[in-house]
DNA sequence: TTGACTTCCGAAAGCGCTTTCGGTAGCGTG
DNA sequence: CACGCTACCGAAAGCGCTTTCGGAAGTCAA
């Protein structure tokens, strides 16, 4: 078991050096492969302190060579994502990233009654962290405001409403929703409804512009209470539902977008309750690919996003941006797009159901 | 020369103390309230400090005084419990806690190939973290073995199958299913079934074990296929339940007992499917007390465990076992009880549409 | 043998903060 | 006025590491 011995007092630098008889400074280079270490010197020392288990102080190490190496990230406040998958799998990715280069991930949250732009500030003032990432950003982001004239490097995953002078990596909303609205009037659906999410937040302000731009231009008549804003959970999108079920039957829309597939799954619960079928009286499609899409029948067709992988590739921009040499970088800004991923809730209008799409 | 305007470069004590007219100890005695310095030299120190925006260096802070003031926490690997929510929840009550008393979180993830006790060990080895918070415990974990004999301060969220000499907080998941099964005998149900999760995660087995003893107390008969094991997600409670119903209908269960609310969706959708209906044919038990669970139709009954408060216990744990000073605190060990939260997917067998339970 | 290099390592000065120790001023007491 | 005492602050030694600088050998050509 060549771990550290768990009853590894302080293994400091100072003792590898009297064990070895060599100087400090020298431990030091040998450790961190300077050239000017003779061969056999270097692999003695790192032998050596391989077999002590000695680990540099990160505390003393970051004091002196004035590096950080650590990236900041700020839990979202809103009560309403608790939940949230995309965010554990967007977490899970950076962390992994930024494990993989040996830098550190502090996670933070705001405490009810606190600033979320104090937070950010402390953790930047106080020199803990180098770097940053926020997510979930809102339409206009206090966080980016200060970030943007911190000095700090930072990326965000989202955009704001002006996102011409960071960087950041998104997903590209608006052309998802475009081809979502795109695939269904291709279906033959006309009548396409849409549950939006809070238009705060950007993510959805975006995807709702899609719909709205998409239905427009493809001269897709936006019936009377079909754009309903503000759902933001399954248990909202219920209700939502119910309102546009109480549409008289011939405006009734025969499609459904939602803003997340939260949202979508409680829509289904609605159309289910009311003796409708999904992908047959009304086609339903989400957006995040969750895995409970496959499960929830029929399953649920969707734009599938890997926060996961959005996660990794937002570790590898901010050290990247941490990392650089040049004093002012140029902004990096990466926008993905959403894979249309059809299963058996969306089908052509008037399905039967021997005609229905297979799930999966 | 005079300077009035705060410069952006790094404020140091050291520029402070110039500034001031002070030595560097001075400043660091009066920001640090010792009771050697004049109440109108401190009021005047902490006024300049916070006028010109100095803050310590957390680095040489934390280098002078040997504190760390940051715990580690490793986010699980399981790929299964992927998008888990109890884990999002349990990060932000954690996350919250250790702000409020302005320590840090530092949180990891374990790439591909790695070892995750490599991962802590580098952490703890390092003097990043001073202490650690593990979850997701298996009933023989590495990490809670390696931590014993680490030395670091430590709480576990969950329990291993010997849990006597650390500090952990638990759901007590056994008494919690046996309460499941005795409520369900209550109404009337006899022929139980159980969908377990991963019988290596403790909380699995915990309440696989609840099941199991109670039906065993209450002379309740576990027939044969009744306990299936390894139901991690809905996809793979789909399967579970469609083996369920090909029992033979007198032998068929009555009630199904769900490790989880992602496995219990996942029974309803196939129970759905098959043309049953949900707390008729057969009630449906999950246990977390996820929203969803109030989405779907009908309302599920669940065991509620409130993740976010398990978080900031974690978190007061931890912070009290890292600033005792006793050498060897004793353990600290707090476990809570399940909210069961009866909703409409459970009623006594054999019950007609207008005698279900309200949703909600 | 000398000088000019090269190779390799030790000495020492930090990084920005904390904390012990000691000293000066000011106070009161006899 | 000497004494002790307290209140307050400065000097300085770290914390554990990095990095510059310079010097002692060793190498090679002339």
């Amino acid at each position: 078991m060549p771990r550290s011995t768990p009853r590894n007092e302080t293994m400091s630098i100072a003792r590898l050096a009297r064990h070895l008889g060599l100087s400090e400074g020298t431990i030091s280079r040998a450790l961190n492969n300077y050239p000017d270490i003779a061969d056999k010197t270097r692999e003695r020392v790192q032998k050596a302190a391989r077999e002590l288990g000695y680990r540099p102080s990160s505390s003393a190490r970051r004091l002196a060579r004035g590096v950080i190496e650590t990236i900041g990230f700020v839990l979202p406040t809103c009560r309403t994502s608790h939940s949230d998958p995309f965010l554990a799998e967007l977490l899970n990715g950076l962390a992994t990233e930024l494990a993989l280069h040996d830098w550190d991930l502090l996670v933070t949250a705001v405490p009810d009654g606190h600033d979320e732009v104090d937070v950010i500030d402390r953790l930047v003032g106080s020199g803990k962290v180098g770097g940053f990432v926020v997510a979930r950003t809102h339409r206009s982001d206090a966080r980016v405001d200060y970030l943007r004239n911190s000095g700090v490097p930072f990326v965000v995953q989202g955009r704001t409403d002006d996102p011409s002078d960071y960087s950041w990596l998104d997903i590209d909303n608006e052309q998802a929703f475009v081809d979502a609205v795109s695939y269904l009037r291709h279906l033959g659906h006309v009548k396409i409804a849409c549950l939006g999410g809070d238009p705060t937040m950007n993510f959805a302000w975006q995807r709702r512009n899609g719909y709205v731009h998409a239905m427009a231009q493809q001269d897709g008549h936006i019936g009377v209470g079909y754009l309903i804003d503000g759902i933001t959970d399954a248990v909202s999108a219920i209700d939502a539902t119910n309102r546009l079920l109480s549409i008289t039957r011939n405006d009734r829309p025969t499609a459904l977008l939602c803003v997340t597939d939260a949202v979508a799954i409680g829509a289904m619960q609605a159309l289910n309750a009311a003796g409708l079928k999904v992908g047959q009286d009304m086609s339903v499609m989400g957006f995040d690919g969750l895995p409970i899409g496959l499960a929830v029948q029929p399953a649920l067709t969707t734009l599938h996003q890997d926060s996961y992988e959005i996660g990794r590739e937002a570790g590898r921009m901010v050290l990247g941006l941490c990392t650089s040499t040049t004093p002012n970088p140029s902004p990096l800004q990466t926008l993905w797009q959403a894979k249309l991923t059809p299963r058996a809730s969306v089908n052509p209008p008037g399905t039967s159901p021997a005609q229905q799409n297979q799930g999966g």
